[in-house]
DNA sequence: GGCCAATTCTG
DNA sequence: AGAATTGGC
């Protein structure tokens, strides 16, 4: 008997427990739904899904099939040709992934299929990590202790490449993959292969890993994992870095698995607390005292091309602009920007984040978002305003980075600021102080 | 360096 | 009780 493999945010052949799981049987078919919702994507990140895609289907010998429509659809009419009862795939723990594996679980049923889950994106999925009274941690280092507790798995095998049946694709790969490049991005179609993925990362432990407590803030250094890619695409599992940073035992090491449990734990926020993709899960600010109207567009624009008159902000709006993706320490400093000095509320700073970073994750940019806002489950306390130019003068002390981004930085063409920051933290902390009077 | 504030969690 | 929390002043 055939099963069916679904693949969903796990575009990879290693350590894929819910791929193995399909071809335990005998050869698996393999299908991942085109889904409507990748037209509001941008297009770099839709090309680089695209990309993916296309060297996972290489690497199955063509048999992946990717198929337009929605998933229930698209995984139900597979199931059909390949004669499949039992499709399987890794669980998702967004309020869209929910519905969207409930939908696909209801068009098999009918039919007497069975939809199976086989994992995560997580190391630890979310809802397992809980306090003694089974209630969830609300503060992030308490559930980081937790969490490495906890433990996870060793790495799964890797599946077989041989061990797939085809069946037909109806998207055309290279024409999303070619998207917004001058060169043909499948020229050298290695460059997207999850092997390739692999060796960075192995190349940058070997390299960097050491050195990550020191240097992660430090966006003129390229010195991250630029794991966030890869990760959002499921391109690598978290279990697999972990399983390759954990023995190097260094204060870098342990700062760097850090970072992947805060990736968990913005997952659990949301799966706990599902309505945290629109609001805030706690108020510091009265409605009213967000901007808005034309002068927050207005605002609004400034922030989105990089015409603050803040270098950190413009560099890092600039570098996001132009390629798809920031630096963590960055994105703080931005987001931090648009809530605090613009009072422009977090959700239009997400909503803009959604639409042009390719390593877009629903959790962690919303969840994210929150934090700087002062409004998430461990949250920034209020009085935490990010200062652009004391961010600036710590984390890229010879101007870097700015410079790289912004080169027009030191001309006469470079606007000056566009408010003046110590006012607008007064007037913040003083709005935060009167919504929490106010109760 | 200490303070800004409050809540959560552990010992 | 006491510690902790990606910052600024």
């Amino acid at each position: 008997m055939t099963h069916l493999w679904w693949a969903r945010r796990d575009l990879r052949l290693h350590d894929n427990p819910a791929l193995i799981d399909a071809q335990a049987d005998g050869p698996a078919a393999a299908v991942f739904a085109w889904t409507p919702a990748l037209h509001f994507w941008s297009g770099r990140r839709r090309a680089h899904l695209a990309r993916t895609l296309w060297s996972l289907r290489d690497s199955t010998g063509g048999a992946l099939a990717v198929r337009r429509g929605e998933a229930a659809d698209v995984v139900l009419a597979a199931a059909q040709e390949a004669d499949a009862g039992v499709v399987l795939a890794a669980r998702e723990f967004s309020p869209a992934g929910v519905a969207q594996q409930e939908a696909v679980a209801a068009a098999l049923e009918a039919e007497g299929r069975e939809l199976r889950f086989v994992g995560s994106p997580y190391a630890v999925a979310p809802g397992r990590v809980t306090k003694g009274d089974g209630t969830p941690y609300r503060v992030f280092t308490p559930f980081r202790d937790a969490w490495r507790q906890h433990g996870w798995r060793q790495p799964a095998d890797a599946a077989d490449p041989r061990g797939f049946v085809p069946l037909d694709s109806d998207v055309d790969l290279d024409q999303h993959a070619a998207h917004g490049d001058a060169e043909d991005p499948l020229l050298e179609p290695h460059e997207f292969r999850e092997q390739r993925v692999l060796d960075a990362l192995e190349s940058w432990i070997d390299d960097a890993l050491i050195h990550y407590d020191d240097e992660r803030d430090r966006p003129d250094l390229d010195s991250t994992s630029r794991l966030s890619v890869p990760l959002a695409f499921g391109q690598v599992h978290p279990r697999t870095v972990l399983a390759l940073t954990a023995p190097k035992r260094s204060d870098g090491s342990r700062v760097f698995e850090s970072e992947i449990a805060w990736r968990d734990f913005h997952a659990d926020t949301l799966w706990h607390e599902p309505q945290a993709r629109r609001e805030s899960l706690s108020r510091v600010m009265l409605e009213e005292d967000w901007v808005t109207g034309r002068e927050a567009d207005q605002a609004f624009v400034a922030w989105r091309d990089g015409r603050t008159g803040f270098p950190l902000v413009d560099a890092g709006m600039r570098q996001l602009a132009q390629t798809g993706w920031m630096h963590n320490r960055v994105r703080m400093v931005v987001a931090s920007f648009l809530i605090k000095d613009l009072r422009i509320p977090w959700q239009r700073g997400a909503d803009h984040f959604r639409r042009t970073l390719v390593d877009y994750d629903h959790a962690q940019n919303q969840l994210n978002w929150q934090w700087v806002a002062g409004t998430g489950r461990d949250a920034s306390p209020f009085f935490r305003i990010f200062n652009p130019e004391a961010q600036l003068d710590r984390h890229d002390p010879q101007r870097r980075y700015v410079q790289r981004w912004v080169p027009e930085l030191d001309t006469p063409d470079y606007p000056g600021p566009m408010v003046d920051h110590k006012a607008e933290r007064e007037t913040t902390l003083a709005l935060h102080r009167r919504a929490k009077d106010r109760g």
